[in-house]
RNA sequence: GGGGGCAUAGCUCAGCUGGUUAGAGCACCUGCCUUACAAGCAGGGGGUCAUAGGUUCGAGUCCUAUUGUCCCCACCA
């Protein structure tokens, strides 16, 4: 790496007090100011059981990059972190030190490993993670700023009590995912279905009666033992004499009915289905439906329990084949069938979930979905990109009683007690030891609550809710959210109506989706993968800025890009190319008095990039509040590259070496008053290396971060004199471009003729053209008389390069023969519209107006090439 | 089964409410070490914007259908 490049990602400590800027690894903090408009985004803690990759830089990117701008615009902007993701955020920690610490589960007993565990859990409490620094985020001082030691958990209590008293949360028995091997229910959203190859088998029960049999098939023959009932479609012909008489449970021999009922498809299969309410979401429903007894053969862990006869205590597929292989044996297996089916699995383990009936915890959601929707609906909340709402409003309205119970050792423990002596339930926010009813001693609920449970009150239990705190005061509701669209139902919708409910107001006004980072080939990083990249070796191989460059350039929200080093490669040349601009400024203004300032009096080419330079502000902040990052980051790229280096500093060496001071000065002060300006622009992109060389430059103020952010100044736009100036460029690349095709070397200079009527341009810029033209000398005049010259011809002008001895006439005539054609075709088509009745009368008039210029244009230009033709 | 995205240059993608000749980066070709930069400069080639219709003075952009592809949700025992 160039050296001097280095140098800029390590920047240099300043003096005073800089505001929330990271130095040598420290940050420095902004006040936040009571007067000034609070701008928030919501932070997400990263999950640090993954493994910390660039998706997760992506989404640091852009909070960062919206705090700086609107920082930069006189909010005062910070994150707000989440500090309470108590589950994620610890329980790698957690387990790491129990391990170190020589203890597992198995080896010292469930109960004490627990009490170890919530030992850990106090000790963590759920804290932001070193990595977040490495964007060179504000995280870690707001972090402690909103460290609140059990604040987060007091919410949670006390939301969870409020919701209980108002009848919003329940304790029922329902059918939920469990996983046997975390031994924890799940809500639906946790559970991943994945297509597996499996076994159907066709089984055969008898009637009650001796009539015969029943056929039916299935793919979980070891949940028979569990069977309450057949079912058959009301409708069925075939079955329709069989309902209400019984069947007998093979193995088990208990006697059960055949229901009628319209879950079953007729189609499907025989037609017949077992019912198992134990295990089987719709089982459970249809057991409800006929008042079907439950009976659980399954235990936690998956393994059959007392009720599974002889087969109790076999773990479930054990249980699986020997019932298969009885059933076989008792001639009631008639066949098994290869089948591809959807498996359900947890998230977390991938081990299959069990449908289990027990008794969990719940929160009834109608009431709660009912605004959420309503705030999305009435635009109160701003979805971008605007396709989201359909994909939150389809899971809202459809939504389902949400789970929040889990059997899992870490995050909040559930506030409620039980009575074993009266058997009451008591629900409260601070501890209870015995029963208000019967003085018996309690037990607590060992279960703790789903980790998005807390995290939906994040926006406000953060800020010190339920106290009524300054804070609270201040920041709610916040303003953005920044997250990937994964985790639109996990999260936003939760923080949504959690928000209403407990605040009475939505808890931001705009969620910004933007996409996941995938790897060159698309797949989706992952550990079982191992395609992740690592942010901190890209940082360390090409720089944080070229990183947040590359993940900033051409995405737009909500849509998935690729990483690939190549991208970042392109972002660090551009790191370079703004560096190296740099010093080309320091080698001409070091030693000298060149103020931040625009000179009195400014030259064509001056004006032409102020007024550039203007209108970039100007779009830019129209880009940004539209939450258009890429097209804005692309708009100052294109300027600093295309404009201010290739064309103002080559236009600008001129004068600083013509020795004509007061014009030398004049320059200076433009690419200083430029350069300077433009480092704003890209600094909510690339904090480091525009911070450090504006430090370096000529500036006024603290520093970059809490620089105005230039706004659009009338008084600095120059359309005339850009138009002017753009001729004279347009003559300079055709000259480049006869000189390429001629393959005529640099160092052979002509002298270039410019005949035009409007020289004005073109005699202040004869030096440029010369320059940059590779000419000998440039005259300037109405008309010359050259034949056989090589012809140039622009839109503003005609220009001659004398250059007999390359020039091949008839080549030289069939190139401007070919230029013809292409000018007068597009005239033809430019002709055709202005004749056009419908268009002149129906287009606007902005449009037909830049037609009828660019017509005259054209008309101009055909004319000097049938002229330079003629005189050929 | 329900919903949604995407399809634009060899590759990765931009293209805002329809409006001059559709852009960028990378890759490719030609010529240049022109004192900020060879990770660069100058010039160049390359796209019937998936297909077929429709709306419109005008469609990459809006509508309909089709094909391909990816994702989300639900899930048939």
């Amino acid at each position: 790496m160039n050296t001097d490049l280095a140098k800029a990602y390590e920047p240099q400590e300043v003096e005073g007090r800089i505001y929330d800027f990271w130095l040598k690894g420290r940050y420095f903090h902004a006040q936040v100011d009571p007067k000034k408009t609070p701008y928030t985004i919501m932070m997400p803690p990263p999950n640090v059981t993954d493994q910390l990759h660039v998706g997760h830089a992506m989404n640091m990117t852009t909070q960062d990059v919206l705090i700086r701008w609107k920082r930069m615009q006189g909010y005062s902007a910070l994150w707000l972190p989440g500090t309470d993701h108590a589950a994620l955020a610890t329980e790698v920690k957690i387990v790491e030190a129990l391990r170190k610490e020589g203890l597992t589960k198995e080896g010292m007993g469930r109960e004490k490993y627990m009490e170890r565990a919530w030992q850990w859990n106090e000790k963590y409490g759920g804290r932001i993670t070193e990595q977040l620094k490495l964007l060179g985020s504000s995280a870690d001082w707001e972090r402690q700023r909103f460290t609140l030691d059990d604040g987060c958990s007091r919410a949670v209590r006390h939301v969870f009590v409020k919701l209980y008293e108002k009848g919003l949360i329940y304790r029922g028995e329902r059918m939920i995912n469990w996983c046997p091997h975390c031994r924890t229910a799940l809500s639906d959203a946790e559970v991943e279905f994945e297509e597996k190859e499996g076994s159907f088998w066709h089984l055969r029960y008898p009637l009650a009666d001796g009539s015969g049999y029943i056929e039916l098939a299935t793919t979980r023959p070891e949940t028979m033992l569990g069977d309450t009932a057949v079912a058959v479609h009301p409708e069925d012909e075939r079955y329709r004499h069989l309902v209400g008489k019984n069947v007998i449970l093979p193995l088990v021999n208990r006697e059960i009915p055949i229901v009628a009922d319209e879950y079953v498809e007729m189609d499907f299969g025989t037609g017949v289905v077992k019912i198992t309410p134990a295990h089987d979401p719709n089982d459970f429903l249809v057991g409800q439906r006929h008042n079907l007894p439950v009976i659980t053969v399954m235990d936690e862990g998956g393994v059959i329990n007392e009720n599974g006869g002889k087969y109790a205590g076999m773990p479930g597929l054990e249980a699986r084949r020997q019932i298969v292989q009885d059933l076989d044996e008792a001639g009631l297996l008639i066949k098994v069938e290869q089948i591809k089916h959807n498996v359900g699995a947890c998230q977390r383990c991938h081990t299959v979930v069990e449908p289990r009936v027990s008794t969990q915890w719940f929160v009834k959601m109608e009431s709660m979905a009912k605004p959420a929707i309503a705030a999305v609906r009435e635009k109160k909340i701003r979805i971008i990109p605007e396709r989201m709402e359909k994909v939150y409003y389809n899971w809202m309205e459809n939504i389902k009683d949400w789970c929040i119970s889990r059997q899992i050792w870490w995050g909040h423990q559930i506030p409620a007690w039980y009575c074993d002596g009266c058997g009451e339930t008591f629900v409260s926010e601070e501890d209870l030891t015995v029963c208000p009813k019967c003085g018996k001693p309690l037990r607590r609920d060992e279960d703790t609550l789903d980790t998005w449970f807390s995290s939906a009150l994040w926006p406000f239990s953060t800020l010190g809710w339920p106290e009524d705190t300054e804070d609270l005061r201040y920041f709610y509701p916040t303003n953005t959210l920044v997250t990937a669209y994964d985790i639109i139902f996990f999260w936003v919708a939760r923080m949504i109506f959690s928000g209403i409910e407990q605040m009475g107001e939505i808890p931001f006004d705009t969620v910004l989706f933007h996409g996941l980072v995938r790897d060159a080939q698309g797949r989706k990083m992952s550990k079982s993968l191992g395609n992740g990249v690592d942010p901190v070796e890209v940082i360390d191989k090409y720089g944080a800025d070229a990183l947040r460059l590359t993940i900033i350039t051409g995405t737009s929200p909500g849509n998935d890009t690729r990483y690939s080093d190549e991208k970042v490669a392109a972002s660090r040349n551009f790191a370079n190319k703004i560096w190296n601009a740099a010093r080309f400024l320091h080698m001409n203004i070091d030693g000298k008095d060149v103020p931040c300032r625009l000179p009195k009096t400014l030259t064509l080419e001056d004006k032409w990039i102020v007024s550039k330079f203007n209108r970039v502000a100007r779009d830019m902040t129209e880009n940004l509040e539209k939450f258009e990052l890429g097209v804005a980051v692309q708009k100052v790229y294109d300027f600093l590259w295309g404009d201010f280096c290739d064309w103002y500093i080559e236009l600008a060496k001129l004068r600083l070496t013509g020795g004509d001071e007061a014009s030398a000065q004049g320059v200076r002060q433009v690419l200083v008053w430029v350069m300077s300006s433009t480092l704003k622009l890209l600094h909510p992109f690339m904090p480091f290396i525009t911070e450090e060389i504006w430090q370096s430059l000529p500036h006024e103020g603290e520093a970059l971060m809490i620089a105005p952010w230039p706004e659009f100044d009338p008084a600095l736009d120059f359309p005339m004199e850009e138009a002017e100036l753009e001729k004279v460029m347009e003559l300079i690349t055709a000259v480049r471009t006869r000189r390429a095709e001629m393959n005529v070397p640099p160092a052979r200079k002509a002298h270039l003729y410019v005949e035009t009527g409007a020289p004005k341009a073109f005699l202040e810029e004869a030096g440029a053209i010369a320059r940059l033209a590779y000419c000998a000398g440039v005259e300037v005049g109405e008309s010359f008389d050259l034949p056989g010259a090589v012809t140039v011809v622009t839109s503003g002008c005609r220009a001659y390069l004398p250059m007999d001895d390359l020039i091949d006439r008839a080549a030289e005539r069939a190139r401007l023969e070919k230029e013809l054609a292409s000018a007068q075709k597009q005239l033809d088509t430019v002709k055709s519209k202005l004749g056009n009745e419908t268009f002149m009368s129906k287009a606007p008039e902005k449009v037909i107006a830049g037609v009828r210029q660019n017509g005259e244009k054209l008309e101009e230009q055909v004319r000097r090439i049938q002229e330079a033709l003629a005189a050929l």
